[in-house]
RNA sequence: GGAGAGGUGGCUGAGUGGUCGAAAGCAACGCUUUGCUAAAGCGUCGUAGCUCAAAAGGUUACCGAGGGUUCGAAUCCCUCCCUCUCCGCCA
């Protein structure tokens, strides 16, 4: 979240960058000081009072001992402990409501950000390869999975419903060599650490990366528990070390988690999509860093470099883009976006978003780092990124390597994770 | 799920109604002494809010969480949560 004292002191500013978002979310800056001001007032005036008390009720403790009558007093101080009740209620209240004010607001774009109303205006940075060019008319990813075994839709349907899919065979057997290789690919040589966190997460961890309170119904609850299936490894890994003070020698910290996602996807455009590129469950290996605030740009640099390499590994052809303040998340300042090419879509489809949070996560979670010199406690910057989304390079990787025969010849990165070089139809 | 024990500062641990944000020890940091190391001495050493132009200072809150009793609560009462041990169940 945005700390009130930079929405107090430079109120034009946190106004125009709002603004740079599109719609109308900067209209709350004029709620939030307005409740920021009563807040204070009240603050400041029940306090007097509970000085007031305390002073009076260290006396009383006096006369007693000296077998003073103190009864008057006691009279009056109930009046005032009475005052200072309903001022308490009346700050906590006023508390309350900024806090999920300030919780609803979503971060301020970077400097760094392009200015641009929507997606239309993100800017390209860079391609890496070129549109494989097949001799034949290519497949799509469901006709090649079907035919291969490897994707079973129906029985995804039959057991879970709509947009849930059956690995089988060499399909199981090839997202878990994805996994694999992405892991290790992330922690022996781009130095992160691998984390295996629980799939259920309490709600506050929820709120510390942002999906709550404002993206609730893109989340499958259980609410027996009061917990939620976790819709990116973002959020148990990056509140790893929520309401702490972290070391600042230990920065940046580097994370790297597989875990399957659950999203609801509840008025997505895109749900009706055929085959794996939307779906309410898909597996994904996160790399999540914690990091000093002078750093996080550069560390957004590496960290897109890092997901990057996954696909110039298995030596498939994408680009990155840049999001623009229209475009960018809730809780992001900066984002790429990065997009494989599926020849069997035709399209590029996105494989991972890497993002500079800024210190807005790490507020919201009450992550710090102690300063070396003031020995303040100051909000270190957070970032994550997709490394990559797996459903999505299944898809492009099949496309990609798919054969005239109707088989997939492996690139050769996989193969030792995979066991085999091409694949099959098994019968 | 059942029974019991317990939750106090980075850690250990004292504190059963008043001057306690909290003794003491350890750890950490700074200074002094010291050829280095070690040791000793002295000092500093929680978090958040409000106030203040800022710093200093002042002030409030926080002893698992939330309520209650009281002039006054770490301390008394209630509810909840968590941890540990044992039993049951279980991959």
């Amino acid at each position: 979240m945005l700390d009130i004292r930079l929405i107090r002191e430079q109120t034009e500013t946190v106004r125009t960058r709002l603004r740079q978002r599109g719609g109308d979310v900067w209209t709350l800056v004029d709620e939030v000081l307005s409740l920021d001001e009563s807040r204070r007032k009240a603050e400041t005036e029940k306090q007097a009072l509970q000085s007031e008390r305390n002073r009076v009720s260290k006396e009383i403790g006096f006369a007693k001992k000296q077998g003073q009558d103190t009864s008057p007093i006691e009279a009056e101080m109930r009046t005032i402990g009475d005052r200072v009740d309903a001022l308490n209620k009346e700050a906590a209240d006023l508390d309350a409501r900024q806090e999920t004010l300030l919780l609803s607001i979503p971060n301020l774009p970077h400097e760094a950000c392009p200015a641009g109303a929507s997606a239309e205006e993100n800017p390209e940075v860079r391609v890496w390869g070129t549109k494989p060019v097949l001799a034949f008319a290519p497949k799509d990813h469901v006709v090649l999975g079907t035919e291969l075994k490897m994707l079973d839709f129906e029985a995804g349907v039959k057991i879970s419903g709509s947009a849930f899919v059956v690995y089988r065979g060499a399909g199981a057997r090839l997202e878990r060599a994805l996994i694999n290789f992405l892991l290790d690919l992330h922690t022996t040589q781009h130095g992160y650490t691998e984390i295996a966190p629980p799939l259920l997460v309490k709600p506050e961890a929820l709120v510390g990366t942002g999906q709550l309170p404002k993206f609730e119904d893109q989340l499958y609850a259980c609410e027996r528990d009061g917990l939620y299936l976790l819709p990116t490894a973002e959020v148990p890994v990056t509140n790893l070390h929520r309401e702490e003070i972290v070391d600042p020698a230990v920065l940046p910290i580097c994370y790297a988690a597989y875990t399957p996602c659950f999203r609801r996807e509840a008025g997505s455009a895109g749900l009706g999509t055929r085959g794996l590129i939307r779906m309410h469950q898909f597996d994904k290996v996160e790399l999540v860093k914690i990091c000093l605030p002078q750093d996080s740009m550069e560390e957004l640099e590496k960290l897109t470099a890092n997901a990057e390499r996954v696909l110039q590994l298995l030596g498939l052809h994408y680009r990155v883009i840049e999001l623009c303040t229209g475009d960018i998340g809730f809780g992001s300042a900066k984002t790429y976006d990065i997009e494989v090419w599926a020849p069997g879509q035709g399209t590029y489809l996105e494989v991972s978003s890497c993002s500079n949070f800024g210190d807005y996560q790490s507020r919201r979670m009450k992550l710090r780092y102690k300063d070396a010199e003031t020995k303040k406690n100051l909000f270190p910057h957070t970032l994550n990124g997709s490394g990559t989304a797996l459903a999505r390079l299944f898809v492009a990787l099949v496309e990609t390597y798919q054969q005239a025969d109707g088989s997939i010849a492996l690139p050769p990165a996989l193969q030792p994770y995979f066991g085999a070089a091409e694949i099959r139809n098994p019968s």
